[in-house]
Parts: C-alpha cells; sequence; structure tokens
RNA sequence: GGAGACGUGUCAGAGUGGUCGAAUGUACCUCUUUGCUAAAGAGGUGUGCCCUUUAAAAAGGCACCGAGGGUUCGAAUCCCUCCGUCUCCGCCA
C-alpha cells in the first residue's frame, strides 16, 4: 500500500512505476474518486459537528426549544445518513484502487516483459562435465528409492510425491545444517501456522491477485505458500521496539500451492509441486532506504552463501519490471544449475517492499525523535526443499549412478555419499 | 461439540443513553520543594483522518472504549453478527 499523499503529489511516478511493472491501474480515476473521498468526507463531518453541539444543549433545553430542536435534527439525520452511504461506497472504491497500485520498483531494475528479461548479475561455480550418461533428478532419484512419484500420485494426485529412505533423511540433513548456518548469522528460528486468515494475503500483497492460486478451507482461510505471510502478519497492529531492530527470523514451514495455471510446466519431477518445505528470511527494519538496501543485499547473499557451501553453481539474476510483485521494489533471484537441463532453474528469491507491506499490515515504530513510522520489510528464501534435491543430486552424481553428499551436509546425513 | 463469563487509554480498573476521549490508581515527561541509589506537590502525556497554512509546528473539525452493522435527535452504555480471551463439561494427537 503506497501513501495516498504520496500518490496526489506523485501521480507521474507513481504512473511510470506501475507501467515498468506492466500493472494496469488508473491513477487519475483513484485521484478523482479521492477527491470526491475528501469532498463528501468534509461534508458529513460538519454536519457531525453540528449534530455534537446541538446533542450539548439539548438536555438543557425547555420544552419548546427541544422540540423544535428534535425536529431539525431528525431532518439532518436523514440528510446525514444520505452521504454516510455515499461516502460508504466512495470508500469502498477507493479501497479497491488503492489496493492495486503497485509500488514503484527501484531505477536499478530492468525493463521487461517476463521472466526472461530477468538480467544476471553474477555466476559461480564450476558446471560439472559428465564422461558417463549422466540422469536426470528423477531416473536418479527413483533409482537411488529417494523418492516414489507413482505412488504419490496414487495417494495425492497429480504432482503428488513420496520421499523415501534416502530422501527423508537428505530432507532432514538440510534442514538441520539451515537452520544452524541462519541462527548463526543472527536469525531468530520461528515456526509458524500455515493457515492464515484470507486478510493476511493482502498484507502481503500476495492479494488482490489470483485467489485460484490458495487452497481455502471449508472455514474461509488460506493455506500460506509461504512461511513469509504468517511471519509478516506476526507483528501486525504493533508498535516495534526501534531497539530491537533490525528482526530477523528464520521461519520454517510448509508451503502450499495449487499451482493453478500452470498445468502443462514442469509436470514431471520436484521442481513444481503442491507442497513442500521451505526456510524463509524475514526482516523488519527501520524506515530507511539505504537499510533495506543493505539488508537485502545481505539476505540474498546469505543465500548465496549457504549454496556455495554446498557446492552448487548458481546464478544470480536482478528481476525486470513484469517480474516484480505488486509491493516489491527490486527482487534477485537465485537459480541452480540443472545439467540435465542445460538450465538455471530458480531456487530463491529475496525482496525489498520498504513500508508497502507494514503500511497494510500496520506494523509501526518510534523513531529517534518519538515519530511513528511504518517499518520496512524484507525476505529471501533461505532453502526449499525438494526442490534444492533437484539440483543436488544432478550436479553430485557419479558414474555408478551414486549421488556424494557435499562436505557441509556429511555431518547432517551420516554418510559421503547415497549409493543404490 | 455443550454451558457460562468477558473484551475500555502503558498497565490495572470505574463507567448501563447526553455534561465521557472517558473517573481513579499506575507508568512516563516537565517544573517546584526537600535533598539525594528516594519522597511530596503542580502541570502535562494517545492514534488516524479532514481542513487552513506551513520549513516544521500550531489552531480548528471528525472518528476511535475488540471488529462490523442496527436502534436513537444523541451509543463505551441498548440490539444483531463476527473475531478473540477465560472457566467448566465432553472429545482427543
Amino acid at each position: 500500500m503506497l501513501d495516498i499523499k504520496f500518490i496526489r503529489d506523485n501521480k507521474e511516478l507513481v504512473k511510470i512505476g506501475a507501467k515498468k511493472k506492466h500493472v494496469d491501474v488508473d491513477i487519475d480515476a483513484l485521484l478523482v474518486l479521492d477527491d470526491q473521498r475528501r469532498a463528501v468526507q468534509t461534508s458529513v463531518e460538519a454536519k457531525r459537528a453540528e449534530q455534537n453541539a446541538v446533542s450539548l444543549k439539548l438536555p438543557s433545553a425547555d420544552a419548546d426549544l427541544k422540540s423544535s430542536l428534535l425536529e431539525s435534527m431528525k431532518k439532518l439525520k436523514v440528510e446525514l445518513q444520505t452521504e454516510e452511504e455515499n461516502l460508504k461506497k466512495i470508500m469502498k472504491d477507493w479501497q479497491t484502487l488503492m489496493l492495486r497500485v503497485p509500488n514503484i520498483p527501484d531505477i536499478s531494475v530492468p525493463e521487461g516483459e517476463n521472466e526472461t528479461d530477468n538480467k544476471e548479475v553474477k555466476i559461480w561455480g564450476q558446471k560439472p562435465t559428465f564422461s558417463f550418461p549422466a540422469g536426470d533428478h528423477l531416473e536418479l532419484m527413483t533409482c537411488l528409492h529417494m523418492v516414489d512419484f507413482e505412488r504419490g500420485a496414487k495417494v495425492h494426485g497429480f504432482r503428488g510425491y513420496f520421499l523415501t529412505g534416502p530422501g527423508d533423511k537428505h530432507y532432514f540433513a538440510i534442514w538441520n545444517y539451515a537452520l544452524d548456518f541462519f541462527t548463526k548469522r543472527g536469525f531468530s528460528p520461528i515456526i509458524p501456522p500455515v493457515i492464515v486468515r484470507k486478510e493476511n494475503l493482502y498484507g502481503t500483497a500476495h492479494l488482490p491477485g489470483d485467489v485460484e492460486d490458495y487452497y481455502m478451507t471449508q472455514d474461509g482461510d488460506a493455506l500460506a505458500g509461504t512461511a513469509e505471510v504468517p511471519l509478516m502478519a506476526y507483528h501486525s497492529g504493533e508498535v516495534l521496539d526501534l531497539k530491537n531492530f533490525p528482526i530477523k527470523y528464520i521461519g520454517f514451514s510448509p508451503c502450499f500451492r495449487r499451482e493453478a495455471g500452470s498445468h502443462s510446466k514442469d509436470v514431471k519431477g520436484l521442481i513444481r509441486v503442491h507442497e513442500f518445505y521451505k526456510m524463509e528470511q524475514v526482516v523488519l527494519c527501520e524506515a530507511s532506504h539505504e537499510t533495506s538496501v543493505k539488508f537485502h543485499e545481505e539476505i540474498n547473499r546469505n543465500t548465496e552463501e549457504f549454496i556455495e557451501s554446498l557446492g552448487i553453481p548458481y546464478q544470480t539474476v536482478i528481476n525486470c519490471g513484469a517480474d516484480l510483485g505488486l509491493g516489491q521494489v527490486k527482487k534477485y533471484d537465485i537459480n541452480l544449475w540443472v545439467p540435465k537441463e542445460g538450465k538455471y532453474r530458480e531456487i530463491s528469491s529475496a525482496s525489498y517492499f520498504h513500508d508497502f507491506q507494514c503500511r497494510r499490515f500496520n506494523i509501526r515504530y518510534r523513531d529517534v525523535l518519538g515519530k511513528l513510522k511504518y517499518a520496512h520489510s524484507l525476505n529471501c528464501t533461505a532453502i526449499p526443499t525438494p526442490r534444492i534435491l533437484v539440483s543436488m543430486v544432478e550436479n553430485f552424481q557419479q558414474a555408478d549412478g551414486s549421488v556424494l553428499i557435499p562436505e557441509v551436509l556429511k555431518p547432517y546425513f551420516g554418510s559421503d555419499s547415497i549409493k543404490k
């Protein structure tokens, strides 16, 4: 959510920002509506003021005065009700439009139509070459009994999977390693609820948007697609203490995604599934662009270093305008090398929002002068499982069909390879 | 699932139709006095929006007693719905 005053004062900037994000929203219509809103509100408030003034006199008035005052107040009430009705309608439309106004992308964000226009800013690692016919993660993991897609489909349906034996063990190894890695960097571990009230999806700016992307319960709650939602909602409505900034959480949660609209994409394997687990970095900090930028670089670097410690080749891209969410100012994606596909696949997203999310969630703090301000928020994937397995097994496969375990994972996994 | 109680400012806690943005205590800030790891006295201290201006502020108006509706000239107070908390019973990993 942007400040309406900011939109009024920076109309052109907001329009340019929306265009860069390829978001279709009528800023002029919003501003017309906003003029109406303020005019009607002023009129309503004047009538209420009159009502309040008369109410003060009424108890002490004599009978004649009383009945004449009551008469005129009844008339006023009818007028007031009409105007209030009108104001309510205006406010509803106003809110709807306000929720659709995107945050303004940073100047460093490249123009672009879709994710193919994202710009590579970094590559790391040595892509493996194989002197034997290399397998893809499906073949390898099935062969090593790490995963069972057939029974997954039988039990869950499309995109269902069981992780079995070494696959299951590998999961726990990664989680435990990641937990140690990120807590050492000052992140507090937290396990949030993933069944969340729908309003929270508006807070993170996942909504308004495609509701079809979310599983809903019969109580109208949503299954969150990321721990970002409950972790941001965690402090909603609160006034935080500046002393505690930056607040850093490493959240661990299951993630549910219906993948509506992507039925033909990645139909096999572990790249795109309906349920998975993810560790997520969430940061709340003071409202300064420089601070946001600093932490944005930091949390993205955290994930890069985590991937480097595992030894998987990756590429970092800066996302183009069209590939940014409504609230995001700037985003980096980290993509891991998938040898059999011959391309990099997304593993992580690091974004900052300025006060866009905190405004919606009403998360504030008092600055050094004691003034209330909306905090800034950021988030970045720490590690998604099982997607990470795709790159791990393909990059570390051996001629005999086994898969080597990265050095740092060995203590958590308990052996140095997965063999048939 | 059944029965009941409750939701007020930093906190505690009054208030059952008008003089209540809200008693009192507490916390915090300023001042005074005594004089010293403190007490007493006085004053002050919420948030959002609108408007006139502005560097900022300030003045004025409106709203806010869990949320949203309703009744009424007028609602913290009456009615309805929802959310939440607590207690007891039942069920249960």
